[in-house]
DNA sequence: CTCATTTGTTAACCTAGATGAATAGGGAAT
DNA sequence: ATTCCCTATTCATCTAGGTTAACAAATGAG
């Protein structure tokens, strides 16, 4: 990554930097705060793709010249370093990997495992993000409504 | 990738060329046939991953040191050249991207549509899939079991 | 502060897909 | 040929999660 070609920028809670549609070219570095990107369906439904807090990247996966199937929005307020995917010709090879990984155990527990599971396995794996947004957030991560949210936690709890 | 560190290897349909919980240090790149990477989850189901005819590379994502967590096993005879992660010190780029783009999409899928919208898409991106693996892989790899495939097939031609 | 919108939860009902069992066809080995 | 096993399909039944609606609690705007 050259570091000249970094753009700062500072975003309010709610603000998107990519909407779907949008030329495809950016990568978002987050130096502070929390992003989301995700898609909506033919029925308007949101579906959470991944959530992004400090340290994280975020960008649609596809080639520059495709528009973007993702959005990606603030859901708190952030500061995001942008760079241009083309000309970031050195990419960090081992986060590209545990990316991969995630990305591969997310496909694994969407076809595997039932929502409490998957609710489980999340709230292990990101016990901050579950502080920082909403179940209805969560609810969309995992696939499934707020009201099945709240069934699984409500069981959850029984159980102890 | 070093020509010199890559070994072919001839295998039969059926045959495994690694097996979970087994070291993770090996890519596979297809000459020739079908492979298919699946995991097994606590009640013996099977859950295809992803399925690898000529020209693809499969290999589990986790880093090497890590034991594998799906299976690769041969759907085809085939021939299929093996290297070794940790040498492959310059990754294909661009098929890296291709794979993330894929997996974006399977995730999306799975979580904003139906098995039949799985299944059409299916046969739209993978068609010469569709003629080679058995209902039974394409179930498996849709996240349903065959006979909701079975079911999703008959209302698709009772449709037209 | 008030008013309005969004969020979280509950409950009643409904459907997509799982489960289990029965049946019929296809190979492969002998 | 016969046996054995595995695949595909159908049906009846069950269940996880979706849908709709109601309401209370939280949040935000002015």
């Amino acid at each position: 990554m050259k570091t000249d070609t970094l753009t700062k920028l500072t975003v309010k809670k709610g603000e998107y930097l990519q909407r779907r549609g949008e030329l495809n070219t950016k990568v978002y570095y987050v130096r502070s705060g929390l992003l989301r990107s995700f898609c909506v369906d033919e029925k308007g439904k949101e579906h959470i793709f991944m959530f992004a807090p400090e340290g994280w990247i975020v960008a649609d996966s596809g080639p520059p010249e495709v528009p973007s199937s993702l959005n990606i929005q603030a859901l708190e307020d952030s500061v995001v370093l942008v760079s241009e995917k083309a000309l970031d010709v050195k990419p960090d090879f081992p986060r590209i990997v545990r990316r991969m990984e995630a990305l591969q155990k997310r496909v694994i527990m969407l076809m595997s495992a039932s929502a409490m599971e998957r609710y489980e396995d999340f709230v292990h794996t990101y016990p901050d993000i579950v502080q920082r947004v909403s179940q209805k957030m969560i609810a969309s991560y995992l696939g499934i409504t707020p009201q099945a949210l709240s069934k699984v936690k409500r069981k959850l709890y029984e159980k102890r």
